[in-house]
DNA sequence: TTGTATGCGTTATCAG
DNA sequence: CTGATAACGCATACAA
């Protein structure tokens, strides 16, 4: 069971070669002439060799590997973005380790500290929470410490600190936009939607608070039209529903799934969307479109988001020390459809 | 950079202890003393000293960690099985590592012979592409490789051999059910909607050929109800559209994501749902209840079937040679929801 | 109870 | 161009 049996040595001794040469001709040394190349390599290609990586681990302290971690993979925005990574490391020869970390500080850090254990190239994390709401630096020292031992790499949320590198979506702009392109429409109360103080959230969220005060809001009442909820369509629009003196003519939610929860609220009310109530999801997922009507939605540019982290860890890994920026953002793009006008 | 530095050597040293003794509070050892291994703990708890796991899996042949594969990440049932998965195994103690190896042979056999590389104590292969459509043997050939080499586990698909091992639902007999409910209705015309030839997908259309045969339906007639499409809502949609002689009352799809198509399709023809027509969808994902209206579907059991998957890996790698039973299954659950009366 | 010595499969250094 | 040999860090059989 498990056996993988033949190692170098029995290539060796079956080409009538000494290790080292077999160990050449693996690695495409320039230094091994045409003839015991071909000789080594059919007696490989014959009992099908394959170097032992935990060897070639030890001895070179790297694998090839990248871990990344997300929240719970069960999430239709970290999927997708799980398998843009995935593609994209596979390109350049690096194959990727997954750790679902939850929520909470605790997973957080034991993950962490489980794919720094493999010996992974560089870390990525992807999702805001990993940045915390962005003030308390206490909830991200884990991160600094990870980045003392390999490069780190957020997706969609920063962190201050020595090689830590993130990439952002320019939510603020996405959100103050969408607002303002509603109250432009003649909308008067907009109230935003969301599950989370991450460092997203809170972008999100104060792209909304400008657009109130822009025209004209009173700084209180911005804050009121902002409504924590559960990441759960039917309880988003139950929450919505026990709200009797909700009076609401725009939704900003700060995902697919809140916005659809927004939607079954209308519906339930008996509004005509988009002529009564407006409503803007975000991630631009399979959800905006699987409801009924299909659900305007920002989307963030997640592959193009992955791809580029993906060319840094390589300059990164493959070019040493260079330097480059540690944080870079990409615009949003608003995808209209039947939940707005 | 990439320093771990600090080893059992230093450990050993900084105590005034071997490197044995070490290992041995390290790995829980009874033979030490209360006073040695409080000694040993003291200083690793100031140093935070990490085992080396190439180091270990060069000796021991083990990583405790399992491989996961499966076709696309971005897919809401293998997402949301793999974080099941997850859960389940680091209850155990084992790590798992992912791979995506899309939908082609070539993908599936390399990326077995990745994870297979990493010293994987077993194998998890998610949905029912990685059992063919259950007659071609040649395309399962690398499965019964990789069994040669440690166990392997088929979630939703059944390929025999040696060492494997299949978790399925009851697809079959749920589809039958569910036509057959249908058909008791009084629906005349029913069709059945799928993406895939795959094992499962396969035994969906068994379910729903006997149902129509059931009820006196030749069978070219039930052959004829089964419309293969793209598993894509808007393309699924505008196909059906565009059969201009389709004329149906029931609808039975083998995911929701097609079931939504099929929604779409009814409502896009002004039909009534479910007076005009019903539809009943596959997986009972969080796309079921964003639609509207509400999509009945079939639930599959992923959440049990993923436990019982980790369970039984753990009998075989904690147990030894064990046998147990070389297929389980389970019985799938009606979720009936607004596209059914 | 503790320490010593060896093997695990590579890669890299250094002679030849 | 090729071969011998020393790391790499750990677990463990064997000694003490």
């Amino acid at each position: 069971m498990n056996k993988d049996a033949v190692n170098i040595y029995d290539i060796a001794r079956m080409s009538g070669v000494s290790i080292a040469t077999v160990s050449r001709v693996m690695n495409g040394s320039e230094k091994v002439s045409e003839k015991t190349r071909k000789k080594v390599m059919d007696v490989i290609g014959k009992v099908g060799y394959t170097p032992n990586v935990f060897a070639q681990g030890l001895g070179l302290n790297t694998m090839h590997t990248v871990g990344i971690l997300v929240p719970t993979i069960a999430d239709q925005y970290m999927s997708s973005a799980v398998a843009y990574l995935e593609t994209e490391l596979i390109k350049h020869g690096y194959d990727c380790i997954l750790g679902n970390s939850g929520f909470d500080m605790e997973g957080k850090q034991k993950k962490t500290e489980m794919l720094l254990s493999k010996h992974i190239d560089s870390l990525i994390l992807v999702g805001s929470t990993y940045a915390g709401d962005g003030s308390d630096t206490n909830a991200t020292e884990y991160i600094r410490a990870a980045a003392k031992r390999v490069p780190v790499f957020i997706i969609n949320g920063n962190v201050n600190g020595e090689n830590i590198y993130a990439s952002v979506c320019e939510d603020e702009k996405a959100v103050y936009e969408a607002a303002t392109s509603m109250l432009r429409r003649g909308r008067k109360n907009i109230v935003f939607l969301t599950d989370s103080h991450s460092y997203s959230a809170n972008k999100k969220k104060n792209g909304y608070e400008r657009a109130m005060k822009s025209v004209g809001k009173a700084a209180k009442e911005a804050k009121d039209g902002i409504i924590y909820v559960e990441n759960h369509i039917h309880r988003v629009r139950d929450q919505l529903l026990a709200m009797e003196n909700l009076k609401c003519d725009g939704i900003i939610a700060s995902n697919d799934m809140i916005a659809i929860g927004a939607v079954k609220y209308a519906l339930a009310k008996g509004m005509d969307i988009p002529e009564d109530i407006e409503i803007i999801g975000y991630n631009n997922s399979t959800l905006a479109i699987s409801c009924a009507p299909e659900v305007t939605s920002i989307d963030n540019h997640t592959e193009e988001i992955c791809k580029d982290t993906v060319d840094r860890i390589m300059k990164i890994l493959d070019g040493g020390e260079e330097k480059l920026s540690h944080k870079i953002s990409v615009p949003c793009t608003l995808i209209a459809r039947e939940t707005t006008m």
